[in-house]
DNA sequence: ACCTAAACCTGGGCGC
DNA sequence: TGCGCCCAGGTTTAGG
């Protein structure tokens, strides 16, 4: 599933691959996921590439940008061909394509105004991410110490921190020892900061690999990614010392953890 | 105001 | 072999 390093990865590939070409058509194959008028990008060029959190924003040069969540099972490929998945379909003026195909349907496209993201994706809706300057410790800190929620629902809250979802939730408290159904305040300072530290390492090592593909995630190439063969507890029956790892559900999501290495 | 559960979708895997 | 049920999880929305 497309999280922090999955969607930095395609961002990275569209700036290498869609920046500076000009949108000549858009194709919709299902209304539902496109909101906005396509006239309004037809004839724009692609300036520049970014992301908030796990949503991309492709910026044109006519004042209006392109914001895109992958969801579970979103795909953005550059020159791939069609197929049964496929859902929209930009043609640029040179004649080569980006597809998204997306099995479920749950992704979505949506035009808006460039000057109008930062409210639409503002600090309010989506909190300090791994590895930025507001993500410290004496953060993490004052978030948990509000809530009782289980730990692992907490670090995947958008809200308050962006970017984390079930794959790097799970490995991150694995690498930091704590349990994820402890309720956030329980954690000592010490725990915070080995949390913290941890959830970096996920986040980093996920980029490195270049995400993780234990379902339909694919770089902007059409390429997997190779984090899932370094996963620590996530969709796997043993952990790295070859205990057996559990799996409840906390939230609604599976969730897995070792009962050994995790208090 | 708070939290939980359901909804959005579809293919793959599993049980009978 | 085949049918049908259940599961996967990011995010929003509805309900309690």
């Amino acid at each position: 599933v497309p999280e922090l390093p999955e969607v930095e990865t395609i961002k990275k590939g569209l700036s290498n691959k869609i920046v500076g070409k000009k949108i000549a058509d858009v194709d919709i194959r299902v209304p539902k996921m496109f909101m906005g008028n396509p006239r309004d990008i037809c004839g724009a060029k692609i300036v520049d590439a970014k992301r908030v959190a796990k949503i991309l924003e492709i910026v044109l040069d006519n004042g209006y940008s392109i914001l895109i969540h992958l969801k579970l099972t979103g795909q953005l490929i550059y020159g791939a061909r069609e197929n049964s998945f496929t859902r929209i379909v930009y043609t640029f003026s040179d004649k080569t394509k980006l597809i998204f195909n997306d099995l479920r349907k749950f992704g979505w496209h949506k035009i808006v105004k460039s000057d109008e993201v930062m409210k639409l994706l503002g600090p309010d809706k989506y909190g300090p991410e791994p590895g930025s300057k507001d993500f410290t410790v004496e953060y993490l800190k004052q978030i948990f110490s509000k809530t009782i929620k289980p730990i692992k629902s907490v670090l995947m809250d958008q809200v308050r921190i962006s970017g984390i979802g079930n794959i790097y939730a799970n490995d991150a408290l694995y690498l930091a020892g704590i349990l994820p159904a402890r309720p956030a305040k329980s954690l000592s300072d010490k725990e915070i900061s080995k949390l913290k530290l941890a959830i970096e390492k996920v986040i980093a090592l996920g980029l490195k690999y270049g995400g993780s593909s234990e379902n339909t995630y694919v770089n902007i190439e059409g390429k997997k990614g190779r984090y899932m063969e370094i996963t620590a507890v996530y969709q796997k029956k043993k952990d790295p010392k070859g205990h057996d790892i559990k799996k409840i559900q906390l939230g609604g999501r599976g969730t897995f953890f070792c009962s050994l290495c995790q208090k």
